[in-house]
DNA sequence: CTAATTCTTAAGAACTTCTTAACAATTAAC
DNA sequence: GTTAATTGTTAAGAAGTTCTTAAGAATTAG
């Protein structure tokens, strides 16, 4: 399996090369968009992790470029200052990000998961971004909720930790996992602002919020999504 | 869990070793890079936590050697006045990274968040989760015991209890054994605590709480769930 | 058989966690 | 720059859990 990784910076390209030939990968690098564009056309390469600050061509752009005619999966690196909602909403055409400092058990473990999609995917199918679990439905393509057939509207933190939840249905998650996933960074003071969001969601996807039939607390523990 | 210390300074070696302890972690010091590497070389160390300036090997060279062999997610030390942006690019297969001076709560915070991304990272396709013995199922992942299929009720002490009893399937737990496994810390003053949630334990998952078939005392001794 | 020990059980006080609402701060849209 | 929408904070009350106490039952040892 042949991976490009694309970085300015030296330091973390050889970190990225090390992790990534430790686990069998055969690692390709570039230091900008330009120069990822030509390994691309003149490899067989499976996977690219993309960094988006990046001089000459930045790395939304040499996304874009890149997905214009090959469908190989892109990850994209970026740092924690740099708004994480603008680098979804921007994030044309890449599968994944990471944000720095990033763990490197995390980044092996998506670029394992983006290559098993793929492969089985055999190429070229659209993937379906689409959790389900009883009437609930999301589909992440569309950023579209649903309940029963009817579209709920949901603000898009709350969005992000009912998609969090219902793709992993039936697995809880504690107030800080809820935290760290969805914002970022980690929590350590009791804030209440999870629990406020929950209160949120369920007034939306929830017929009556007191009785809930998705969205459960598990006492002492956190919540979840019924599988169903 | 074991955490290892490295820092050449005494003080906030000790600090950082009452502060873990306190959490129920086993903590192990080292006061520059070498040394490190060999407690990690002869210990079953789950977590680093590594000073950036230090003599004889610097925390950078450090992680770096423990990362060519191990997977062990490092949380960086540095004072404030070292540039920190510097430390994010530097950082070499640091996971995360804390300045001093820092607030103990965040330091635990940060500890508990790589943990439990290392766990679930490295279980991803691995271990289940899930505990049997005869009708009886818990399942870690979604906190929920079934007897026979049916959901029991349980709250988190209780869970905890039987969690450690049916993991541990056929081995005898002393109530002090119980009671420090559970509640992370000592217990000194003969207390009746444990028996009460025993108790309550089989009341949920037991047909017959006086005839348990799961949950059984060895008098004298303690409590151990059947293995079947 | 009796006493000592250990285990079981119940009830309620003390405590923690969760829910909810109202408001403040921040961000995005016009 | 003003307005609207979203997000975050606070605080009070509700709901649920844990711990303590104490009394009774079962088991062991002398």
């Amino acid at each position: 399996m042949n991976i490009l990784v694309c970085d300015d910076d030296k330091e973390i390209l050889d970190a990225i090369k090390i992790y990534l030939e430790n686990e069998g990968y055969k690692v390709f690098r570039a230091s900008n968009g330009l120069a990822a564009l030509e390994v691309v056309e003149e490899n067989e390469i499976h996977l690219v992790i993309m960094d988006i600050m990046m001089p000459q061509m930045d790395g939304l752009r040499a996304t874009m470029k890149i997905r214009e005619d090959k469908n190989i999966p892109v990850i994209m690196l970026s740092a924690k200052s740099e708004d994480t909602d603008k680098i979804m909403g921007l994030n044309m055409g890449a599968d994944d990000y990471i944000t720095k400092p990033f763990n490197p058990l995390e980044l092996i473990a998506r670029v394992r998961s983006q290559l098993r999609r793929y492969m089985t995917l055999g190429s070229m199918e659209t993937k379906s971004n689409v959790y389900k679990t009883g009437g609930l439905v999301i589909d992440d393509e569309c950023k579209v909720v649903t309940v029963d057939g009817d579209e709920v509207k949901l603000t898009p933190v709350q969005y992000k930790i009912l998609k969090l939840l219902t793709a992993n249905a039936g697995r809880v998650f504690s107030i800080d996992e809820i935290y760290e996933k969805v914002w970022k960074e980690v929590a350590f003071s009791p804030e209440n602002t999870v629990a406020v969001h929950i209160r949120k969601i369920r007034e939306g996807i929830e017929i009556n919020p007191k009785e809930p039939k998705y969205l459960k607390v598990v006492w002492g523990i956190g919540y979840k999504v019924e599988k169903i």
